[in-house]
Order: structure tokens, then sequence, then C-alpha cells
DNA sequence: TATGAATGAGTGTTCATTCAT
DNA sequence: TATGAATGAACACTCATTCAT
């Protein structure tokens, strides 16, 4: 890894840690410099503007994030599926609660800039879920509602645990949340018209 | 109502707004004198700072609705109750998109500084989820994991709404959400030790 | 005069000063504050940007001289309003050096921003030629080069002045400068199809 | 040509045009190494400094074009010299329009750093009206004046076709400007103390 | 009372320039 | 040699806030 391969890193990790912890407006570029031990001009060499290390940061997690998911464990029932979806997002949140922060948590601004829409992660389980009721294997219902659900509950979890209303481990609550889904997607349908 | 109220009540209203569509850092004070009319120094005769601004709006409209859940049908069974509360909750984001936002999707910021806990809504449906497990009338499961869940069944599908992945009005939702949070709290349990 | 006003033209004054000794580019807001006894940001209570300052304080003297020019002795021969006119110019040199330096010796940058051309002294002093040569009080001729050359003739004159070539004052030259000009306007036609 | 000056001479030109376009403040080095398609630290290979740069290609033009003044046409009459020259200056333009937007329109700010003051073009233009004045080959007059005015009347012409007022070839205007000049050298002298 | 005027601190960004490689 | 990386200083500009009037 190169010197600068180097700096930028420290910079996409030291921003990471700040965005979660105050938020991308809070953050400042000094803010981000000195926590890459550089100084503010330095980091304008590794990226076009704050905005464009913002969207790099996010983009790339994001996209990334879903790329994953897309790729858990094609084989094996639906249910198997889903739990091991949620205990991948779980996972996540323990390996790197500012990413997790970031991209999941906090930055609802970046997701109106998305051109790719299938690439990321909601898409990807909103697929899943939409060839799922298709296919039968799970009761009728609109899909984006059902995407919504089962994020909702993994997201939320995590929202709970970062205010410390949950203590254990993300991952420690996975196959409960993964109940939970799986019981909320098959709920005995409302009559929504 | 005097003049200094409905001045007051201009300025909370337009930086509501505001605070939901670019987020509280984003949003100067000139935005929010502008937004209502008055010049700068005249938004300080009604708030001491900006971040005080922030959290009367924020703690009002967030106890406000902590109450609101609290008085609803106290008589009836669970469900019913439970029914209740998401279609009120849909009912506020209907009712006022900007204050739905603030209070609930975007303003984490806020939620640390809370000191009368047992006010805010997320207590509020906590002690209700809680004495019911206690009661018998749901499974024994954590009573944080089980409002997180209903929490985050409801919130999320406000999020989706507002980036457009649902289109219908929230409350037309309602029925979905709170047979998908029934079912999800009646999960057969997952052995989490 | 209000506090606000004297702030003001202490700005324009300090700032023309410093752009007919430096440049505009060269010169700062800080630059332009600290000649007017104030800080930075009181500079943008008056100007909304830097490029609003330097237009401002350009068309504003810009537009004013062609008035002046415009309204110079309507009656009299063409020969004593031109030397009237080429009087004016030189006295304005005299008057207010900054003044005439920045705005028609060094500011070029600002001449490709002006909508109401007619407005410009150059155009007032070309729609006066072109009307004597129409009428026949001078040869024919290409006006816009007759203008050019009445131009020039002062322009590079207030230039030597300003580079020390020239020690008198400005006004001393203005009828040898008057003669000049007469005589080129009259001069021998070249054979120009 | 070696590369190094092949490098060199792209630099110069490169930098010429942008300064002639936008003046030298708003050239950065990023911009003139851009424009030759090198980095940055390479520009400083072959100039000390941005100041060293600009001085170097303006006394070089600079100097060179008061040179071909110098040579020109020494045998022949007064007239014919003064028409040749500004025929000759009039070339320059049309030639090469960024050298003599910078060189004779803008570059006033390194005038002052002249030393060698006789091998500048006006100077040269002044030894020789200052001689021909004074062997009565023109009136008597003022020789800064006299020169003044022959170099107003060509560089005020070149200014207007720079900005379109003029819209033919500036040589195709030369013998009208020669002729403007000849008269003003020759207008009957006004009393000047 | 409500405002015009002002400010100190800070923003993101660009500058000319240097240096290790 | 020419470059990738970095820097100190400065830039235009905005912020939340205060104060005299």
């Amino acid at each position: 890894m190169t010197r600068g391969e180097k700096t930028r890193q420290r910079i996409t990790e030291g921003a990471l840690r700040l965005f979660a912890e105050k938020g991308v407006d809070a953050t400042s570029i000094r803010d981000i410099a000195s926590s890459a031990a550089i100084t503010e001009p330095a980091v304008y060499r590794h990226f076009k503007s704050k905005e464009d290390l913002v969207w790099e940061i996010f983009w790339t997690g994001y996209r990334g994030f879903g790329e994953t998911l897309r790729t858990i464990a094609p084989e094996g029932g639906l249910r198997e599926r889903l739990c091991a979806m949620v205990t991948t997002i779980c996972d996540l949140y323990d390996r790197d609660q500012p990413l997790f922060r970031f991209l999941l948590l906090t930055q609802h601004g970046q997701l109106g800039k998305i051109t790719e829409r299938d690439k990321s992660p909601v898409q990807v389980l909103h697929d899943q879920l939409a060839a799922a009721i298709k296919a039968g294997a799970l009761p009728e219902q609109d899909s984006e509602l059902a995407t919504s659900t089962v994020f909702g509950i993994v997201l939320q979890a995590a929202t709970f645990k970062v205010y410390g209303r949950l203590d254990r481990s993300l991952s420690h609550y996975a196959p409960s949340l993964a109940a939970a889904c799986w019981a909320a997607l098959n709920a005995p349908r409302a009559s929504n018209p």
C-alpha cells in the first residue's frame, strides 16, 4: 500500500467515526484532517470536495453492503436466507459500528443521490422478498411494505443499541429479530385492498 | 393569541419545516427568521439560542406525542390498544409530516438530552408492552426488543414513505403494520439464553 | 447620513483606492474591511459578494461618468464640445485618480458585464461623433475608429501620468490633447475601402 | 530544440493565453501546468517562481517588441517610419493577440519593474519622436505627449478590437491610424505655457 | 419593541511552493 | 527527471450571537 493509499484510508476511517458521532454537517474538514494527522489541504489531494468525500464513503459502503446481502446463501430455503441476512446485518453493526451508523442510521441525506438503485441493500432485500411473494413462498402482500418491515425491525434494534436500551451485542438478538421478521412476513393479512 | 405568540408559532412552524427538509445543522437562524418574516435578532426574543429553540420544539412535540400515546384506549384488549397506537402514529405522519420527521426520523441528536425519560413515546410503549408481558398477555420476551420491533415496523414504513417507496397515505398501511407488529410480538420464541 | 451609509462610503472609497493601486484580484475583502476600519463580515452587510461590490462601484462610476459626458455643452460647436469633454475627462483624473484608474485604465474585466451599453461614456462619445460625421461636421470616417482615437489620446496621457512620464496635472495638457483629437478626427482620409 | 525547451515553450504559450484571457492574478500555476500538460512542480523546473515566470514572459516580449520597433526602416522619411511602426504594432496584434494583450493592454503591473528603460517600445518611439522634434521634422511639442498620443491611438484601437467594437483585422485600420497619428503630431499647437 | 449594524470564530476551498521519492 | 504528497497562508464567505438605537 502506497503512502497515499494509507493516508486516504486514515481519512475515510477518521471521517466515518466522526460522521457517526457528530453527523456530517457538524464534522469539519479540519476535524477530519486532524483525525488523519494531516493538514486540511491534504484532504483535497484525495477527495475533490467534502460532498465528494461523504458520497464516496457512503456509496462504497452502501453498495458493498448491498453486494454482501445479495451473495448470501442463495441455496437454502427462504427462512434460512432471511435469517442469514439478519445475522449479517447484525454482524456489520457489531464489527463496525461507525460504518453501520453512517450507512443505515443517519445518512438519509445521501439516499437521494443514488442512481444505481438496484445495488442498494434495500433493493436487494426487496427483490428477494418480491420474488418469494410471487413464488408463493410468502403470503400475498405489498413487497415494499414487507421490505420496510424487515429493515425496520433490524435497524430499530440497532438504534436501541446505540442509545443503550439494549446491552448485549446486536448479534445476540439476531435469532429473535429473524423470528420476528418471519412472523411479521407471515402475519395473517389485514384486508388492505 | 397575542402577537408575540403568533410570531413564536410562525418561528416554530417554519423551523420545523426547514429542519425536516434540510436538517438542523443546515438550517441557519437566518433561514428560520426569514421563514417567519422577521429579522434574526427577533428570533432571540423568543428563544435563548438555537440549541434552545431546537430542544424546545423537539421536547414539546416529543413529550406531547408520548402523552397522546399514553392516553390511548386504556380500556380494551392489548391488540386493540396496539392497533390504536399504530394508527395514531401513522396519523401523526399524515397530518404533520415535518413534525413527524423531525421528532422520529432525524432528531436522534436530541434523544441524549432527555431527562424525563418516562414521558417519551418510546418509554410509554415500552411500559405497556412490559406490563403485558408480565401479565402474560404476550409471550415471555425482552420488553426492549419488543418495543424496538413495534417502533421499527412503523418508523421504517414512514421512512419508505418519505423516500417514495410507498405511495399511499401512511394511515392506509396502518392495519397491515399493526398486524405485522402483533405477529412479531407473538412470534414463536427463539431460544435466547 | 446614517451610520450604515457612512460605513458603505468608507468601504467604497477604500476599495477604490486599493483597486487602483493593486488591482481587484490582488485586493482581498480583508484589505477592504481594514481600510474601512471594520471587520470582514461587516462588508457583507453592504455588499452581497466581492463581485457585487466591484460591479457596483464600477457601474455607478462608469454610468455617472457617461451621464456627465452626455450633459456637456449641448450648445456650441463640435470643436468646443470635444474640447469640453477632453477637459472633463482630464479633470476627473486630477480630482479622483483612483476612480479614474479603476474606471478607465484597469477595469476591462467589468466591461463585458455592461448591459445598458448606451450609458457608457464610450457610447456617449461615439453617438456624438457619429452624429457629427453624419451631419458633415466631420469628414466621412468609421465612427468607432474616431471614438477610439479620441479616447486613446486622452487615456494614454493618463496612463503616462500614472507612470510618471508626464509631470504636470493632466488638465494642464487638456488643450494640447483636444487639439490632437481635433486634428486626428480631421486628418486627410487614408483610402480605407 | 531539446525536450526541455519544448516544454518551456508550451508553458509560456499556455501562460500567455491564460494571462490574456483571465489576467495574471486569476491564472494559477495549476492552470498553467495543465495547459502545458505537465504537473505543477515541473513548472518550477523552468521558472523559479510565478513572479519570475510572469516577468520573464513579459520582458522577453516587451524588449523584443522594442527591438523590432527600433530596427524599422531607419531610411525613409519620418512619416514613412511612423507608418511602418503603426503597421508593425497592428501586425503584432493580428499575429499574436494573447502576446499583444499581455504586453500592451493589461500588464501595467510589470512596467514598474523595468530597469533597462530604453529597451521598451515606448522609449524607442519616444526617442525617435524627440529626435524628430529636435530636428524640426515635427512642430515643437512635448515629446512625451507626442509619444502618448501615438501609442494611445493604436492601443485604444486594439482595445476596441478586443471588445468587438471594431470587426476587421487591426492591420486593416493601420493606414487610418497612421494618418490620425500624423495629423495629431502636426496639429496646430495649442498655447501650453 | 424590533432592527440595522456589527463581530469573533469558523466554514470549505485554493494558493504558490517544497520535498521525498 | 518528473511526480505524488504535502503544507502554511490566505481566500471569500457564513455562522450564531450581541448591542446601540
